[in-house]
RNA sequence: CCAGACGGCCGGACGGCCGCCGUCACGCCCCCGUCAUGGGCGGGGCGGAGGAAAGUCCGGGCUCCACGGGAAUGCGGUGCCGGCUAACGGCCGGCGGGGGCGACCCCAGGGACAGUGCCACAGAGAACAGACCGCCCGCGCAAGGUUUCGACCCCGCGGGCAAGGGUGAAACGGUGCGGCAAGAGCGCACCGCGUCGGCGGCAACGUCGGCGGCACGGUAAACCCCACCGGGAGCAAGACCGAAUAGGGGCGGCCGGCGGCAUCCCGCGAGGGGUGUGACGCGAGGGCAUUCCCGCCCUGCCGCCCGGGUUGGUCGCGUCAGGCGCGCCGCGAGGCGCGUCGCAGAGGAAUGGCCGUCCCGCGCCGCGAGGUGCGGACAGAACCCGGCUUACAGGCCGUCUGGCGCC
RNA sequence: UGGGGCGUAGCCAAGCGGCAAGGCAGCGGAUUUUGAUUCCGCCAUGCGGAGGUUCGAAUCCUCCCGCCCCAA
């Protein structure tokens, strides 16, 4: 089993993934991709603005693609890129294997040469 | 049965698979001379959001900072009385005022003879006020009207009055009777108000009686006065460990025991004496866990300023004004005693994701049993505690009130 | 966590105890062949919401809602 993937904390991480890298919208939630250098497991982060709801809705919807990204990672591990997941209004609503979906087709997307 | 008032409580239940945080011990492995300790992996037991965790409106604990004592002033807050409490702007009980048929509910509710300000518009007059219409008396009477020919009405002049009309949020007490030319607290009764006294009450206040003869309009959530309370900041408080800059720079002050060095004086000279000197030695001081010895390493000391570096970890951080039960005291808030329980501790931040069954509500289908679809409130701990305020689907329990029906 | 400020018409805003200024925009009219300009007129049952004080509240008080800013 897989350990818990490494999460991204610093502000200034969140804004050079954010700035510097790619950003994949889905209807369930946007993915924005950094490569790195090394060959390290892929780091990850979450980001749910207030503009989304209050603290109740906000936990449930980065639970909800915190879980999905366990699963979907478990399948498939992504080596070598910070990933941040971004929180949408539909997040919440989102039919969970469509959410899973959504996360597996940004990530091919964003690494098409390691995936056959 | 219907409508309502008050108080208290719950706020989905059970299960499956996969996870997260904390904690407890266990197994295996690594490190190691051994112990201690540390690290990794594995599966397991136990615990894991709220009544408001929310807003941050008050009060406290805790921590750091400041501070001789007292008074005054300023600023901010509170404001009927008594009690509860660690404390409060909270709560309980009472008083007064207002609302409701009632159970019951609501009220920032000290002072307006300490002073100042304000009271628009309307209205005759708005604060030691005032007379427009009006009422009454006297005198006059050109014109007009009536006439029983006296006069009267109208009108004019002089005077009295403030009852009625009208304005206003408010008009210098209200109602009734007497009184009067008409009127008026002018007199009387009741109500209200003021004041004095008795009685009841800890008090707010209530009540009774006498007197006054209506004199003292409202506004203090206007300034203000009075009484009482109040150091400042906040767990990013604060403490420690590590890492890093590094032998950083500037200014000021301070220490000289011995040697060295510099310099001055004395002496022909060996030498003696004085002064100074800190990227010189010894001494001295500090560090290597502690003591002694040896060894090694570091270093002038203090203060202020400038510049630079550091955002990793540990503690604080879960046993308390604690929850529950029983008994006693108290109308109650609450207090006392005994027993019992151990009840979240994250840190870009765990407490979850998915699924099933049941429960509840609504819609649709069906005569029905039932079937089916959708939905299940408000809301997420961040140092802790006591309150307040605000949000909230649905439901349960108890007491009481009004109405209808039956016995 | 602590502190400060602002919500007034579609927009910008003044007023801060008795009447809600003004400008832009909009609508109607006049002038003009038409348009621009100019001129005249209209446009807030109520000042973010709910209670309260007052005779009277956008204004004073209390509690909420939303937005912005500052310090750490």
């Amino acid at each position: 089993m897989n350990a818990a993937p490494a999460r991204l904390k610093r502000r200034a991480e969140f804004l050079r993934v954010g700035g510097k890298g790619r950003k994949i919208p889905q209807p369930g939630l946007v993915l924005q991709a950094l490569a790195r250098a090394d060959g390290a497991p892929a780091r990850i982060g979450f980001t749910v603005t207030k503009k989304i709801g209050n603290a109740v809705v906000r936990n449930r919807t980065r639970r909800r693609l915190r879980a999905a990204a366990r699963l979907v990672l478990a399948e498939t591990p992504a080596v070598g890129v910070d990933l941040v997941l971004v929180g949408r209004a539909a997040t919440r609503g989102r039919n969970f294997a469509a959410l899973m979906q959504d996360l597996r087709d940004a990530l091919a997307r964003v690494q098409p040469a390691e995936r056959p």
